[in-house]
DNA sequence: GGCTACCCAC
DNA sequence: GTGGGTAGCC
């Protein structure tokens, strides 16, 4: 069985909000290792995986492997019903048929049980190859959202070009052109605004913004955004949560016309 | 005549946007206590009740009795002119065929005069019998309505059970069930929070949540909310407004196969 | 008409 | 960061 006890109902909350508009249903695969959820989104663009380990529950417990199939629109209902400070525990038979989520306010004195109805969702297997990246560029997570939205207010597109002199982003548009620059930059005082530009090989790779800016709603889960490109590979944008729990986006570039 | 002058205007807004999606057309009735209104909504099923008594109002003058019969749409329309702090005064004939509405702002360098014309409307007399309830439940109405939306969002009804452990919003729908469970609670700091549970004999019954959102649009008028319980018997959600003015709603329980 | 997502004000 | 309101979409 599965009991997972997290401190901060919130963070699945983000999660689930950050990947619903992508993914319809999919499975949570617990193990002794934690939870994971990999997933493609409907047009086969972009992939979800997601992350969090066993040391981010106190206390956690899962003896065999279980998937939760789970509805998300039905899921973000339930979670709709955390309140801020509220400690959610995760609970789940070998084989399921529902997942059991507890919410307890912080001074105890409200309790809300909620039973999820699960599904039988075919798990097609997605190996995601390790890759060593051309280009790894580090950001805060509100300015990689602000180029996003920003740019997209002029076009469908953007390209990200990765060279010695820093990162571009940039877009075509019907009613202009637009392009954001950054240089690497260390901020002693603030380190969390650093930017950090590491780089093998140029890059240049065209993607759609809309997206980018869906990956953006994740942005919540950490002030701190990991941009992973290589020619002809797809896009990884990462968010790292505590621990070593992650939340991970792939995106497959525009190729030719379709930029 | 009637000359009842409201120092906030947006008491009357919102009693008005609290009931008008229950009640179209009804009754204003003025007498020299105050000013009061009792509807069942068109389904028969709930039943609104709002006293406004006359030391609300300053000054209030009221000879005789006077039935105001307003559509409810027309009033809301009238009343989304008053700005926040507006002063309302109410006038109308004895035997009136309109309803004199001028609001004033605070400043006094705006004055607005609306006329809304009354209706005659067959009032069909509502005696609601004093009840003892077996449960009296005191809540924050924000709360309240948390609960309420929260599990709206799973199921179409709601069960109440009081008990001496406390008490228990649940649900059953197509996505899974879900369970609030709050206890007695005495925040001797903020005692807005309090929850006080008062049980003579424990309670079952159970209400459609359409309805129940619905009375919690009240919510704006009171940061408490009552709510008293008695097996087969409709349930009395309660806002008490300053003085000893309130608004009131009742609703029947589901019964049998209903649930 | 209901739901969702965006926006803004607190 | 949160809640409420609004404006589009289904």
């Amino acid at each position: 069985m599965l009991e997972a006890r997290l401190e901060q109902a919130n963070i699945l909350k983000k999660v689930v909000d950050a990947i619903k508009d992508l993914v319809q249903d999919c499975n949570f695969d617990c193990n002794d290792s934690g939870i994971a959820l990999q997933a493609m989104d409907n047009s086969h663009v972009a992939l979800v995986s997601m992350m969090l380990k066993a040391e981010g529950f106190s206390p956690y417990r899962c003896d065999r492997n279980i998937a939760l199939g789970v509805n998300l629109v039905s899921l973000t209902k339930v979670l709709r019903a955390a309140q801020n400070d509220d400690i959610l525990t995760l609970k789940a038979e070998d084989a399921p048929d529902s997942l059991n989520l507890v919410f307890e306010s912080a001074s105890n004195d409200r309790i809300s049980e909620y039973d999820l109805k699960l599904m039988d969702i075919d798990q097609e297997h997605l190996g995601i190859p390790e890759t060593d990246y051309a280009s790894t560029i580090s950001m805060p997570s509100a300015e990689f959202r602000r180029i996003c939205t920003d740019l997209m207010a002029m076009s469908e597109s953007v390209t990200i070009e990765a060279s010695k002199d820093g990162v571009k982003f940039s877009c075509n548009g019907d009613i202009g052109n637009g392009a954001v620059t950054l240089r690497s930059h260390q901020d002693i005082e603030k380190e969390e605004n650093n930017i950090d530009i590491e780089l093998t090989e140029p890059v240049s790779l065209t993607f759609s913004l809309k997206y980018l800016v869906n990956f953006c709603k994740a942005q919540a889960l950490s002030n701190k955004v990991k941009i992973c490109l290589s020619n002809e590979v797809p896009l990884l944008v990462e968010y790292n949560l505590s621990g070593s729990s992650y939340l991970r986006f792939y995106l497959a570039p525009k190729i030719g016309d379709e930029e």
